[in-house]
DNA sequence: GCAACACTACGGGATACCCCTAATAGCAAT
DNA sequence: ATTGCTATTAGGGGTATCCCGTAGTGTTGC
């Protein structure tokens, strides 16, 4: 059991590209009787949705076409999730139905499995796992891989975001000293010329600091790049 | 060795307190054959450590006193990566023999391994094991038991979090759906003009909701608001 | 019924924020 | 050595935000 992990691993250390997750992920269902996978990572500051699966192309489609990613429950709670999630403890709520109602269809049942992993940067990867079986065999085939999959996930993920295929995307932008500093203050409450008495300068350089901060982060207002550098974690709420 | 690691984990799944999480240590340890096991973590928002260890009482008193987990480099190190960190890939820095140069004074070895798991609110969870032993038993021995650390990890650092957000949960305040409205708003980078024109409001009156999301946030800037707002998890940076 | 609260709206004075320009210092490149 | 980039420093001017009020309507709860 440990070698045939050690195996699927090791293909994820090799080279980082579409074709090696998408075969990953094939070689997990076969090794583990899964009938499909995925694997989609989410950045927390923009929410965008990139991923591999192994479904029907149809419902890929389905999916993409539907922007079903924003209402997946899958997606939303494994998000907030450390452990691991069991798709069938889900809420049967409205945007339950409003992606597995059409599922069946396209030959995908609600019998899944979603592991979540984060890395430092508040990047998340969610390794999702499916088939239809009975509910007894379910619980058996789940309590036995788990821990399989855990590790797959954690690899997986890792592998993911040293290629930069998506992580430059993720990767947070990297501030000067006077910036974080700056933005760590503004983020405890702190005025302008509060903050240039702390730091001995004039609220006009601190203005300066916070302009290029805004810049780097992308944002539109001092709130926004608080806000986001708080995403990022490159400063703690106050 | 799915029911070992299935006993451990329920033992995670009681009460919370400190006793039960050193008890889960203690376990693992005697279950997985290791000599030490430690978990640590750090919450982003309040800045605490809180952390569990079955090291030496002479050990953990020599190690707070000094201050290590300020450099110590299976900290920092494991708090940068997702899959886990043996400790002998670290680099032998300055750091490294600060922190162990005097550990084998106290029966520690350098011959460890540290799995760092992570939650949705930037929180960290390390749980690190060591074992003094040949190079080659212990290569045996982290491949064999690091899919159900991997698990173990997830399961401690879930029921920690669990406690923990708990009792935040408590003290989160309430905001109107208004209130949120609007500081989600100014999260993206919204000005309280193009709030107004959005909601069809004044935009006096959307100023009127910073002002009270800003009292019941006990912010003292619409910054700090928002910041806490998103600390809370009461709405998403933009 | 009435108290408490949410949502709505307006005004005026003080202030903080945002944009422009611009200088200096350090550091990498070649 | 000169060019180029970034970090750091700073002032002037316009405007949006903040803070202090007041005040009417609708809903919830005792």
């Amino acid at each position: 059991m440990a070698d045939e992990l050690t195996k699927i691993i090791d293909l994820s250390t090799q080279s980082n590209t579409s074709d090696n997750y998408l075969t990953f992920i094939d070689q997990l269902c076969e090794h583990m009787d899964f009938d499909f996978a995925s694997y989609a990572t989410m950045s927390p500051v923009t929410g965008s949705v990139l991923g591999y699966a192994n479904y029907p192309d149809e419902w890929k489609m389905h999916y993409m076409r539907m922007n079903l990613h924003r209402v997946d429950p899958t997606i939303h709670q494994s998000a907030r999730s450390i452990a691991p999630v069991d798709w069938t403890r889900l809420s049967r709520g409205e945007s339950f139905n409003s992606v597995f109602y059409r599922a069946n269809d396209f030959g995908l049942t609600d019998q899944g499995l979603t592991v979540p992993v984060r890395g430092p940067f508040g990047d998340v990867g969610l390794l999702s796992v499916t088939r239809s079986c009975s509910e007894r065999e379910w619980k058996l085939l789940t309590r036995d891989k788990i821990s399989e999959l855990q590790m797959a996930a954690v690899h997986l993920h890792d592998s993911v975001m040293q290629s930069d295929v998506l992580s430059r995307a993720l990767r947070r932008p990297s501030l000067s000293a006077r910036e974080t500093e700056v933005l760590q203050w503004t983020a405890i409450g702190k005025t302008q010329q509060d903050i240039g008495d702390i730091l001995s300068i004039s609220h006009r350089t601190v203005e300066v600091h916070m302009r290029s901060a805004r810049e780097k982060l992308g944002a539109l207002t001092t709130i926004q790049a608080v806000g986001r550098a708080i995403g990022y974690q490159i400063i703690y709420p106050g």
